[in-house]
DNA sequence: TTCGATCGTTCAGAAGACCGAATGACGTTG
DNA sequence: CAACGTCATTCGGTCTTCTGAACGATCGAA
């Protein structure tokens, strides 16, 4: 065992620098899981994951044994596991601004009779973290967890008021998704859109991630907040009149619950 | 052909034999941050998980660069990521039983105008894998991913009825726990009343885990599922005439819902 | 300011995990 | 019925990560 020992750095293709690299996998793994329906096996994760087979095992027997990943009867088919819901509503259980929205949320859903969302930005993307259904018969799809462009969003583009263009265009991806027909791609036109945004108050959206869907937003704190609320309703329910009507509702809620958090947070 | 097969690892102390160590970590961190209201230091990880500062260190990097765990503004606190939320929900997108029993509960919920519920066991309690709200302004509180004993639980009794007594004194943790003045901790009568759930085809919980709430369920399957669903409301809305009345509409729903799983169960 | 406590961070030796090929167990096909 | 494909699993040698102690940064108090 001479072996000099020395830095190791000389023949890794593209390793990062600082990775442990099991946990790098246990975390790959859960990712590649959750990212589909989600039903592979070993040798499938293997490969798009370009992990030797055998080092994959002992990681899968570790994540099974805890309960993090289930197997099939079969014993060939690799699944989530319980504890990855019980970790991932702690999430929400732990966060000051999804516990302290509740109320909140509540109100502005009673107010305007519309679904109510709270919303996170994560890189490109806006995160449900709470939401109010609807009282009509005619509801939008949405669900805790589910992620959308953010620059097709009301909630999205109300956090993205708060920074600078030249901040925005380094946040998003070019060219930007088209989702629907009225999805705003022209980076000019969006960032038209964005100083309208911050200019009036609030940030809207029209039919541009759900077709006949319009939703107002509004972002959270004063200027360095990721989060923001929102009202959406189907066209039918919302022409320009009660938009500006819902959007001094979910302006006064947004500062209720800034307010609140203000109250809490240096604490 | 029994070759050389070094047998056991003489020195270690007590490590299990096929766990890869830094996998278990990341694992048990998750788990750690999520148990609580979670906003832990790196100290007072490592000393919680009996492991070194330093390793964990670099674990905590690679989730925190994965986005799996978030640290303060301040460098010096952590808590659960985005990420932990995202795979959370796509247990549930991914489950074959909460993605079809959607329409049943929304039936069932309609029909009963009450509270409920899509459960799972796991271990020793039952874990929410859906829920919808009661149309009446008296609610009970219950969470998607909340856990809660599996004795004291119709959701839990349901399931645990389809077993021999054994198999249940097996699976429980003894004593059982008291949550309300009304929970069943004898093990006789516990045990007659599961053998009284399985004759008559429904569990019954009577302000077991909480005051005054009542609640009847019916498990899914023949006889080897873990899941079940159940209806909750308050003694005031639920005297035993319309516990029996409920208790068929569950049943037929669980039955709906079991023959919809297994036509697409062996597909 | 100075001290002290607490925290995150770094580094070389020591321990343990990772890798690739070979094995055994299935289920499927010709 | 037998040969094949695919699957999970095992095993030792090599290389990575883990460890414990020392370092540096940060904050609060004296």
């Amino acid at each position: 065992m001479e072996s000099v020992a020395s830095a190791g750095r000389g023949r890794g293709p593209e390793r990062k620098p600082e990775e442990v690299k099991s946990a790098a996998r246990v975390l790959e793994v859960l990712e590649l899981l959750g990212a589909d329906g989600a039903r592979l096996s070993l040798a499938e994760m293997a490969a798009s994951m370009a992990v030797p087979k055998s080092s994959l095992h002992a990681i899968l027997r570790t994540m099974q044994a805890r309960g993090w990943v289930d197997l099939d009867p079969s014993g060939t088919r690799y699944s989530l596991g319980l504890k990855a819901l019980l970790t991932g509503t702690a999430y929400l259980e732990g966060d000051d601004v999804t516990s302290l929205a509740g109320p909140v949320l509540d109100a502005l859903a009673e107010e305007t009779g519309e679904a109510v969302h709270l919303g996170r930005l994560d890189g490109t993307h806006v995160v449900y973290l709470a939401k109010r259904e609807s009282r009509h018969a005619l509801r939008m799809y949405s669900a805790v967890g589910r992620r959308l462009p953010a620059h097709a969003t009301g909630l999205g583009k109300a956090v993205l008021a708060q920074y600078d263009p030249a901040e925005v265009q380094r946040r998003l991806d070019w060219p930007l998704e088209r989702l629907t027909p009225d999805t705003v791609v022209d980076p000019e036109e969006f960032l038209a859109q964005l100083a309208e945004a911050r200019l009036r108050g609030w940030a809207a959206d029209d039919g541009e991630n759900s077709v006949d869907i319009r939703c107002v937003a509004v972002a959270l704190g004063s200027g360095q907040g990721e989060d923001a609320i929102s009202c959406s309703a189907p066209k039918s329910r919302m022409d320009d009149a009660r938009m500006e009507e819902i959007a001094q509702a979910v302006t006064e809620a947004a500062h209720s619950l800034s307010t609140l958090l203000k109250r809490l947070g240096p604490h």
